[in-house]
DNA sequence: CGGGACTTTGAAACCCTTCAATGCCAGTGG
DNA sequence: CCACTGGCATTGAAGGGTTTCAAAGTCCCG
């Protein structure tokens, strides 16, 4: 697991359910692996702070980004008995809770409420795969990328609307959608210039048009 | 649910899980419905013969294919009240368990060995949605076809080693890798004629280097 | 034997990856 | 304070891959 971390130490706070009351709360700074594949599964987790990415290794030695979780993710689920991806946190100060594997099973066991919660803790990280899966299914690389921006503006929090601050690197970006870095740049400066989105730096991103991103435009210069 | 059905009426046998002792089978032609996005999830199901298409349907119109399901596999469960896919029979005699999801929840809420093997097939599904996000996030046409390739010749029966009958049509394999129908087709040739797979006629399929299809080769030609 | 769906192949236009180089920014150490 | 460094981002150019439109060819079932 972690090696740096300063967590509280005290059990989460969350939602009131009796699931957190088994949590420990971690801090991580930015690129600090939190699990790793093949790595026995001892824990789920869920993010409270900041950002985590779910990489897997392909053959190719390429990465594949299978996730990016957001605060109220939750990850660390597996089928077997080790993780089959590693998770890294993306951000500085990303704050996770941990629950106990075992602990959190055998609650489940014995309260059928808070199973019926992990379940739907399960069902929830299937919907997000299947979002990704459309997306990544679209033809285009703009049209990955204006896709990938919308779902992002649906899932950050709403600060303002249609302003979205992106949590991840355009090199996460494009293993994340599966094409390449310059290509999803390309892309972002695309729908700039044509006016579809407007910048404040690199990851500041103001969505201007989001019905004609929704349409999804296949001109990239 | 289908309209055109045959089912059996008797109680599942499976594998002795007291899961099963809900089941209804139905049998489906081909290309028939099971469920449909956005009606109500009364059911969850498991395929007994054939296969079944979990499909998405985009805004631009163009489907996705989120699931390719064989025997022993579980589809269904949703995260809402409302299927957010529709899940089509891809073969003539396809036969799925029906499980009343009503009935199956309440006996995982008095069952905590049922609750877990429930939540172990949702997890399942996770494996193959993270299966197949690797397959769609290699680079070339010909390395997403390869490894489709390699993950059916593993969940398939193996009935001769490195023999496969693909249960979809190449329109359902594009759909699935999120490429166009002729671009598979292309790639089945090119590795066909470079040696590292042979046909007999369009749906048997023998894997002849499956170390090669494994490194994934990028010319298409 | 014919129809329809599926499959293959061709050609042109376009898109993406790759390699390369530059620009940008923040943090570091002199 | 400033040059320097390293990571991230952008842009360019060439080559190759993919989509699209089109047209045969093939297979299966009625």
């Amino acid at each position: 697991m972690a090696i740096d971390q300063s967590g509280t130490g005290t059990a989460g706070s969350g939602q009131g359910s009796r699931l957190d009351a088994l949590a420990v709360r971690l801090k991580f700074h930015r690129n600090q692996e939190i699990c790793g594949q093949g790595q026995r599964a001892a824990n789920w987790y869920r993010v409270v702070r900041g950002g985590v990415r779910r990489c897997m290794l392909r053959s190719d030695g390429k990465r594949q980004i299978v996730g990016l979780l957001l605060p109220g993710d939750f990850f660390g689920l597996t089928a077997g008995e080790e993780y089959d991806y590693s998770a890294e946190s993306v951000a500085e100060e990303t704050v996770v809770s941990v629950y106990p594997r075992r602990l959190a099973e055998a609650l489940g066991d014995s309260d059928p409420t808070v199973a019926r919660e992990i379940r739907a803790l399960v069902l929830s990280v299937i919907t997000q795969l299947q979002t990704q899966l459309l997306i990544m299914g679209r033809t285009t690389a703009t049209e990955k990328v204006s896709s990938f921006l919308l779902d992002m503006s649906h899932r950050l929090p709403n600060n303002a609307p249609g302003r979205i601050t992106l949590p991840v690197s355009r090199y996460d970006i494009a293993d994340y959608l599966g094409i390449s870095a310059e290509t999803v740049s390309r892309s972002l400066s695309g729908l700039n210039q044509r006016g579809l989105i407007s910048f404040k730096g690199t990851r500041q991103v103001r969505i201007v048009n989001p019905h004609a991103l929704e349409d999804g435009y296949r001109a990239a210069a």
